[in-house]
DNA sequence: ACCTGACCTCGTCT
DNA sequence: AAGACGAGGTCAG
């Protein structure tokens, strides 16, 4: 379904970076922090709250055109060119990609779902009844057993600590905004339960930080099996010494928007597999 | 510094 | 139907 501005609202919420939305009778709902977004076949490109979601500030020509340096990336471009990054809510973000650890989407999803309901706040519409994302002081104060019981796993103790890192202004969104991408990685890394990968899941879809590129299992798949020259992929589990080396040859390659990249290979290769999105 | 294993839970597959 | 398997990583030793 293509609009204007030529996204496809289905591609680019199908592509792993967000987990609370859902599609009622054609109209996606998505929570994003404490806002409920409503999508149409169309989208209403007057709102500023979608404008802010989809980053119509980005010049997605010139991005394109930065990216488009081999045959891969375009063919992965050009089977999803209405697919965007999003800039979600900062602390959603956070939370949702720490839950995310050595998991999959049906799961981060389930897990998300039952803090909303569990922590956020309940508001309804129409007929359906919706969960805002916790504010991150209920997270903070919430019991660890409480936590647990949404199915995190080990992870429980990695959220209260975030939390509790961010109602304590330790972690502090808008400063890291205005930090460059070292800084603020370096920031981010500090939380327990976030390493280089979550942080740049963080950072690219909530912060503004176009170059950040997580490579997760599926990103190195990809790399090795179309850019086994271009990279030199050592070995198939990344320390984090060869994350920092693989990173700047993939900035190096693609350039300043290198995290667009990233989400248009992993679109495509997932998509290649059939792998589950939301419903 | 680097490498290896353990880790919670759940959906999916056999 | 029950049991094994592995999933968008991180931490500790």
């Amino acid at each position: 379904m293509k609009n204007k501005f030529e996204i496809n609202i289905d591609d680019t919420i199908n592509s792993g970076q967000v987990f609370l939305w859902k599609k009622i009778d054609s109209k996606w709902y998505g929570i994003n922090g404490k806002n409920i977004l409503i999508l149409k076949d169309e989208l209403d490109i007057k709102s500023k709250e979608v404008q802010k979601f989809f980053r119509f500030d980005d010049d997605f020509q010139e991005i394109k055109k930065q990216l488009s340096k081999d045959k891969v990336m375009k063919k992965a471009i050009g089977n999803f060119p209405g697919m965007r990054i999003l800039r979600q809510d900062p602390f959603q973000c956070y939370i949702s990609f720490i839950v995310s650890s050595n998991s999959n989407i049906p799961n981060i999803q389930t897990r998300l779902q039952k803090l909303s309901q569990k922590f956020g706040e309940k508001k309804i519409i129409g007929k359906n009844e919706f969960f805002l994302f916790p504010k991150p002081e209920k997270l903070a104060n919430a019991s660890i057993n409480d936590i647990a019981k949404c199915g995190l796993g080990y992870r429980t103790k990695y959220v209260k600590k975030a939390a509790i890192a961010v109602s304590k202004g330790i972690i502090d969104f808008p400063s890291l905004k205005k930090q460059d991408y070292q800084e603020a990685r370096d920031d981010l890394c500090q939380v327990f339960g976030i390493g280089k990968k979550v942080a740049d899941c963080i950072m690219l879809f909530s912060l503004d930080k176009l170059e950040a590129v997580p490579l997760d299992r599926w990103v190195l798949r990809i790399l090795e099996k179309y850019y086994s020259k271009e990279f030199q992929i050592s070995t198939k589990t990344i320390t984090e010494k060869t994350y920092d080396e693989l990173h700047n040859k993939i900035v190096d390659h693609f350039g300043k928007y290198a995290g667009y990249g990233q989400q248009f290979l992993f679109k495509n290769e997932r998509e290649s597999f059939d792998k589950k999105w939301l419903g």
